[in-house]
DNA sequence: CAATTGCGTTAGAGCGCTCTAAATCTTACG
DNA sequence: CGTAAGATTTAGAGCGCTCTAACGCAATTG
């Protein structure tokens, strides 16, 4: 009852177990006629090959192995789908292993991927140190996407967080704002280079920057907003570190009675879901996530097929995505 | 330059390769000393097993293969954790591979997962037809997770769609709403048995249903309610084929003039991160997605470990989440 | 017609690991 | 001190596949 093999197929279709092996790579020096013949047999048996076999006879998977920070987190998902249409356009299988916002869960799932012999792995903003990163890249070729930091030692696709939050500053400068107050990501990672990026544009443009802490989280942002509310300073615009940020805001905004973007405009960060949906309609910093995708695999391939061995570093340019929750400020 | 195998660890410890593959597999007839040598040479080393000579060798993989509808889709996400977090108290991996909504890319998924030699299927709301179903289940064991269809041939772990709708009736009669319409899912898998369930509830409790045309996306509601809004028939609850449907009917009910819950109250289904947001806040069902997950785990081990060979089928109670998108009916 | 060429096919070793059976080493006991 | 019983360790076959080198045979050539 055990799954058949290339010998079974082979007694079968008359002919040596070498002549399957050639068949099932579909070589140009067989017959005609021995190829449907084994091809026969093969269907009949519902053969299927073993790639552990194949694998540890070729010394090569053609397979990568990536790891997601958060299946939940549909940011991720279209990265996913970016590396997935560029490793079939290579004859790549590609394994996901869900990181599950845990570093230690992270280090397993680099372990189980190398045991698995993968050629190279996709950390999709991995919770890792940079240690571990390296540990990692020093045995297969890895490239970290939208990890939001440096990483030296192995390869990465980021996008320029400064440049967004300078996108949000002009937008909302354009529409005429001048009171534009950011709340930003605390620990999170891209919070440093956001409000930086922010401040800077502010001040470029004359403006006094003023941020107030959030995090990553709806009720991370009612704090603050309650507190412009209390100390009646409300501005007539909000930067938020990202979507999910501006939804808290959204909704902390309406509960204190100031419509939007009536009386406040608001800009979040990453384009996600909900940002697109209706009811929300964010207006938001957009990073191209399918290209950082193609990117990653792009990279890692170099590195597997040409030998590349200097380190990349790619850094995309996000852009602009104006909805409904930005509008010029009320007349004083 | 390639890796470091068993031998290499064996010579460099001084012992044989079968004694390196004991201590591997934490074997208790290994003495400490050469345990210590071993361990310590592999370290030094940087030695990794290698799962595909392992698999092969012991003719068994301790490997399941999940495919998911599409990663997307945040209602998964939480399947996926179930699956993992179960996986996980059993010794498996689980390998993921993204559907990507397309009934061709799944077979694909199988064929792969297959190939791997994975010790059970666990499909995650597949596109896949029911034969291909019962195909891949003649090779290994296979579970159907929220596929919303009943799949002969295979074990499936679903959520009762029926009692859900009338969960949904149950709670805006309770409020004291008499006049509620329901916007189907159209082609949509679980439409059937909701719509069902929301007709076979109204009548049961002597109201008379009114269902209209939806679909599974935002802009599948407008229509619907475009159309209640002109034929001066606006119901005084919606109850919608899922949360996105419902967020669509929240921001055409506005666009119209309405106010939620004041004017019109609106149920959604799935409950998912959508009707979470506070600035939606919807009223919902709830499907024990986590514990889905779980189940399929136990179910597809019964199969591996005990041999189980008759068919499993778990329907599991949804539960409703009440929020502010429902209240009474303003009196008339 | 013998020798050469080349295509199609195959034998057999080897990939890194596990596992069974057997070898070796200790320890205990009479 | 000899030997049986345990405790450790090891040799070697085998998992299913690929790959190199070699083989058989028909077609080609001088």
């Amino acid at each position: 009852m055990s799954r058949p093999t290339m010998e079974t197929v082979a007694e079968r279709a008359g002919v040596s177990r070498a002549l399957v092996s050639l068949v099932m790579n579909n070589s140009s020096k067989v017959s005609e006629a021995k190829r449907q013949a084994v091809l026969h047999a093969a269907e009949q048996l519902g053969y299927r090959p073993n790639l552990h076999a194949r694998n540890l006879a070729q010394a090569r998977t053609k397979t990568l192995g990536m790891i997601i920070n958060d299946i939940h987190n549909p940011f991720f998902a279209e990265v996913v789908y970016g590396v997935e249409a560029a490793a079939d356009d290579y004859g790549f299988d590609v394994l996901i292993l869900n990181g599950g916002r845990d570093a230690e869960r992270e280090r397993r799932a680099v372990e189980t991927h190398l045991q698995f012999q993968v050629e190279a792995l996709i950390l999709v903003g991995p919770k890792l140190d940079n240690d571990d990163i390296v540990r990692a890249s020093a045995v297969v070729p890895t490239v970290v996407v939208a990890s939001g930091r440096d990483n030296p030692g192995a390869d990465t696709i980021t996008t320029d967080d400064e440049r967004g939050a300078a996108l949000a500053v002009q937008h909302l400068v354009q529409l005429g704002h001048t009171d534009i107050v950011h709340i930003d990501g605390a620990a999170n990672i891209s919070s440093r280079a956001r409000s930086h990026g922010y401040e800077k544009a502010m001040r470029s443009l004359g403006l006094e920057p003023r941020t107030l802490r959030g995090g990553d989280d709806e009720a991370d942002a009612e704090a603050a907003i309650v507190d412009l509310a209390e100390t009646d300073s409300m501005p007539t615009a909000i930067f938020a570190f990202n979507d999910l940020v501006a939804a808290g805001a959204l909704s902390t905004l309406e509960a204190a009675g100031l419509r939007v973007p009536d009386d406040v405009s608001v800009v979040g960060y990453d384009n996600t879901f909900i940002a697109e949906l209706n009811h929300m309609s964010l207006t938001t910093i957009n990073q191209p996530r399918h290209q950082m995708g193609q990117l990653a695999i792009r990279t890692v391939l170099e590195r597997i097929e040409d030998d590349r061995t200097e380190p990349t570093r790619i850094d995309l340019a996000p852009t602009l995505s104006v909805r409904r929750s930005t509008a010029p400020p009320r007349k004083a």
